[in-house]
DNA sequence: GTGTGTGCAAAGATTTTGCAGCGGT
DNA sequence: ACCGCTGCAAAATCTTTGCACACAC
C-alpha cells in the first residue's frame, strides 16, 4: 500500500493532536508536492489559489510548526528561506547562490547515504552531549546559467 | 614564518585591489580573531570600541565583500546570520538551534577531511555543470544546557 | 587627483505579535 | 462548548540603498 507524503503528514498531525484546518491541509499539500523548495511567499500564493482569504501569518505559523516537529527542512539561500517538505530525512542539496535554485542530490559514496550521515550525527551528539542532532550537507555554488550570465555581465563592464 | 589570519586577509585584499580603510581593518581583525562566530551586530559593537563612528552599513558592506571573495563563511541559525572568518576552508560545524552557539568540529573519518569534502564538491559541480561549488556540512541539534532547560520548561507546563 | 569607501538616514524586505472571532474536535 | 487557529494590521527586525563627503591609493 502506497501512502503519499501528504497522507503521511496528515496522520502525523492528527496523532500529535494538531487541528486540521483547511488552510493547514492546503499548506501540507503544497509542501508535500512541490519539488522546487518553495519560499514562504510561494507557498502563500499557491495556498491562495484554493483559499484566497488565507493570510501570510498563517503560512508562517504552520511552517514553523512543521519545522518544530521535524517534518520540514529549512534552507537559507542568501536572505531567503526555502522549505523542503518532501523528504525530512537528511539528504544533500545543491544550491545556486545566485538564482536560489535548490536540487535534491542523489550522490554515490558515503555522503549520499542517509545512514552514514546519521551515524556521524549520532557520534558527534554523543561526544559533545548534544541532542536531536541532524546532519545537513550542502553544496553551494553557481549553476551553469548563472555562471554564464555572470561572465556576460563582466564583459559589459 | 607564521602568518596570522589577519595578515593573510590584509594581503588578499591588497592583492585584489581593495582599499584598506581603518574600518575594514578593524572588521578583519574581529573576524580573524573571534572563535565565536559573531553576528553582524557583534562585529559592529567590537569595531566601535576602536572606531566609534563606524556605521552598521559599512559592516554589512565589508562582510558582503569578504563573503564574495570566499574569505568568510556565512551560517544561518534561526533568523540570525553568523560569520566564520577564521578558516575559509570547508569544515563541519555543530550548531545549537536553541541558543545559537556554533562549534568548529574536528572529526575523524572522511567527513572531517576538507580534501574529501572538496573532492565531492568538485565531482558534483562537474556532473551538474556548476561552478565554484563549496561543500558545507552542519550538524544541527540542541546543546546539553538547552536540552536541560527545555526539559525543565516542560515540567513547568 | 580619482574613484572607492564611509556615514547617515530613509526605504525595503521579512517575520512576528496582539487580539477578536471562527470553527475543528 | 472549548480552546486552538485564523486573519488583519501594526510592530519589530534585519538588511539594503542613495547621496554627499572623506580619504586610500
Amino acid at each position: 500500500m502506497v501512502t503519499t507524503r501528504y497522507e503521511q503528514l496528515l496522520q502525523r498531525l492528527r496523532g500529535d493532536g494538531f487541528r486540521l484546518t483547511p488552510q493547514r491541509m492546503a499548506v501540507l499539500r503544497v509542501l508535500a508536492d512541490d519539488t522546487g523548495h518553495p519560499t514562504v511567499e510561494q507557498v502563500y500564493e499557491r495556498v491562495r489559489v484554493d483559499y484566497p482569504t488565507t493570510s501570510l501569518a498563517t503560512i508562517y505559523k504552520t511552517i514553523d510548526m512543521l519545522k518544530g516537529i521535524g517534518e520540514v527542512l529549512e534552507l537559507s539561500v542568501g536572505e531567503s528561506h526555502r522549505y523542503d517538505g518532501r523528504d525530512p530525512r537528511p539528504h544533500p542539496h545543491l544550491i545556486c547562490e545566485d538564482c536560489g535554485s535548490i536540487i535534491d542530490l542523489a550522490i554515490d559514496g558515503p555522503l549520499g547515504d542517509p545512514a552514514f550521515l546519521s551515524a556521524a550525527a549520532t557520534e558527534v551528539a554523543a561526544a559533545r552531549g548534544y541532542h536531536d542532532v541532524m546532519p545537513q550537507l550542502e553544496f553551494r555554488g553557481r549553476c551553469a546559467a548563472c555562471h554564464a550570465s555572470a561572465l556576460a555581465a563582466d564583459r559589459t563592464l
